[in-house]
DNA sequence: TTCATTTCTTAATATAGATTAATGCACGCG
DNA sequence: CGCGTGCATTAATCTATATTAAGAAATGAA
């Protein structure tokens, strides 16, 4: 909580909420300038295609933030979809602070900071998604969230992977 | 050029280079400072994996930036090779403004908005790779990259896509 | 608790894209 | 100028993953 407020600063309006499991938070298509940082339980983002197939792009859980940047930048209508995986505590705060003067150099910094953190774990995840088979793929994801897979049902780190639910039980097999 | 001195300040140290064609910028594995402003011609970052095949990451062409931007910001081992396609003009500078105090609010804002656009085009090539077929990937590189695809080699394109030279060229028939 | 619904697994079949191999072409180099 | 090397294409075969289908296990609601 503490590293969220040299970000966001006291004075931004950041609203604390609880949320109850598969409440959706966020849907795609709106123009969203909220961003919500994980208090405690666990959320998603997601996209569903034309066929009405989910594919989840992030999870987050106790720390992470879960936010569309560029629509809340750019006034873009979002692709995700949010919603909460477990009963959540969120604090939801917005991003607009890019817009105004209020933000201090020491906060710019440190969100520039942040956001080249995420850049760089969705390098890696192109990388990895052009570079790698499935199993591989299933591999890193429990290198990389070692405490989720329990928390999940098979089928979301599944459309995490980017392949089906069967494909996956057949990885899990072989291991 | 005007908005990269908007970015860097005319105060920073960039130096303007010429690279011939096929000329190495950037090898994989170092801990790159730099950031490779396009001011002309034609490059592209990608790595190389396991197995030595080639993964286009991104290209690079007039008014564009390439780099590893974790790398620079965290002193992070690159996993990026960067190379030139076409024979370029490259601003070479350094991103590490954000440790100093050098950099004004303006220039640190209009960085994070760079940012911002950067997450949004890696979230939809995420989001591309696991809901698309090749043929959809294609036919979004067009649409996205108008002016690239008579001056890069064909393998390149497919490197790019994730595919193989001869899936691309199986595509290319059918259209 | 019981019933309905969702989740997970297994297996059979289908398919997109990889691999291998062969051929014609273009272009940079001696 | 010719020659070799890399590039693009085609075709045959192979393989990883998708699709479809069905049953078993787990979960949630009445």
């Amino acid at each position: 909580m503490d590293f969220l407020k040299e970000i966001i600063g006291a004075d931004t309006k950041a609203i604390h909420k609880n949320f109850k499991k598969k409440e959706i938070i966020q849907k795609q298509g709106v123009v969203s300038k909220n961003a919500f940082y994980v208090k405690k339980g666990l959320i998603r983002s997601y996209s569903i295609d034309k066929k009405g197939k989910e594919h989840i792009f992030m999870f987050g859980t106790e720390e992470w933030i879960i936010a569309d940047i560029e629509s809340n930048v750019f006034s873009k209508p979002t692709q995700l979809y949010i919603d909460t995986i477990e009963d959540s505590e969120i604090v939801v705060f917005s991003l607009d602070y890019l817009k105004t003067d209020q933000s201090t150099k020491e906060k710019l910094q440190k969100n520039s900071k942040l956001l080249a953190r995420r850049i760089g774990s969705l390098q890696r995840r192109v990388i990895q998604l052009m570079s790698s088979s499935a199993k591989e793929r299933y591999e890193m994801f429990l290198e990389t969230y070692p405490l989720i897979p329990n928390r999940i049902p098979q089928k979301m780190i599944a459309s995490y992977l980017g392949i089906t639910a069967e494909a996956l039980s057949k990885i899990r097999r072989e291991l």
